[in-house]
DNA sequence: CATCAACCCTGAGAGC
DNA sequence: TGCTCTCAGGGTTGAT
């Protein structure tokens, strides 16, 4: 059975990091808010996508970090002039450590290192992304990156009503209207799959025939499996994000051939959209 | 507007 | 053992 030996953020993991960043819990020891940048290297440099390195670099220098926000699954850190943003993709991962080792000398980069902010403080935040699917903007405006995004998913005024006529108003199959961000932003193949198993709808549904009832169940699916993963990674980042047992948690992601924990009927994997893509054949029919 | 395939990449795992 | 081949993933782009 295929299992994820990468990180694979979505909603959920970006949240998580986001927080221990800017709390600095878990493997951050400080927080990034609060500290100045003095430099930055690029060493892979597709990873930025705007601007250029060496304006990138040119201006990124002596900003401050006053905050740092999670949109979709978008890193937004907000500078004193600017906003840098950091998408995950597929294998993205962040540090936060001291430029230098305990005798002084400078710290070697990891493989796969692709990006670092150096900070007046001493430490650096680097990215590593093993497939450099993983993109860093430095924007005005955070809109320039994040504008299309469709509605957050937790946010309370978002309701199954606006759900429901969003999902009336496209003739899309469910599950890859769902992991469209300008249709809702955070969603990727995990938390999708386990959404509509949860809510017992089949991936393949046309979203137009979707009821307010159907609509209601399943965007409290989503809220569900979302809380579930913020949950747990709160409870345990380490062993979540970084590949531990977290996939024994889920119900039909990744469990091809084996029992659904509902019904009992063996899992089974079919391609949607191009997606790997888990259901219960008896928990999720065609309608 | 919707669908689909190619592309960006690497590393794991299979087959030889 | 070591080689080659296939495939997974999110999101963007361009063709139909």
């Amino acid at each position: 059975m295929f299992l994820p030996i990468n990180n694979m953020p979505e909603l959920p993991e970006v949240e998580t990091i986001v927080n221990a960043l800017r709390d600095g819990r878990s493997e951050y020891r400080t927080s990034v808010v609060g500290l100045t940048v003095s430099g930055a290297e690029v060493l892979w440099v597709k990873t930025l996508a705007t601007p250029g390195e060496e304006e990138f670099k040119a201006r990124v220098r002596e900003q401050l970090i006053t905050g740092l926000s999670r949109r979709g699954k978008f890193l937004v850190f907000s500078l004193t002039q600017d906003f840098f943003l950091i998408h995950l993709r597929m294998s993205g991962d962040l540090r936060l450590e001291d430029r230098e080792d305990e005798c002084g000398s400078p710290k070697p980069f990891e493989k796969h290192d692709r990006l670092a902010l150096n900070f007046k403080e001493g430490s650096r935040l680097v990215f590593n992304d093993t497939r450099k699917f993983g993109r860093a903007w430095l924007v005005k405006d955070p809109a320039e990156v994040t504008g299309e995004l469709g509605p957050e998913p937790m946010d309370a005024s978002f309701t199954a009503q606006q759900f429901h006529q969003m999902l009336n108003t496209r003739g899309r199959l469910l599950k890859p209207l769902l992991m469209d961000q300008t249709f809702i932003a955070g969603l990727g193949n995990i938390y999708t799959d386990e959404a509509l198993h949860l809510a017992k709808l089949h991936p393949l549904t046309q979203s137009n025939e979707i009821s307010l009832n159907q609509s209601r169940r399943l965007l409290e699916a989503i809220r569900a499996v979302l809380t579930e993963g913020i949950r747990r990674n709160g409870a345990s980042i380490d062993w979540v994000y970084r590949g531990g047992d977290f996939q024994n948690h889920f119900q039909a992601y990744g469990r091809t051939g084996e029992p659904c924990p509902v019904c009992g009927t063996l899992i089974e994997r079919l391609v949607v959209g191009q997606r790997g893509t888990h259901i219960c054949p008896n928990c999720q029919p065609i309608h």
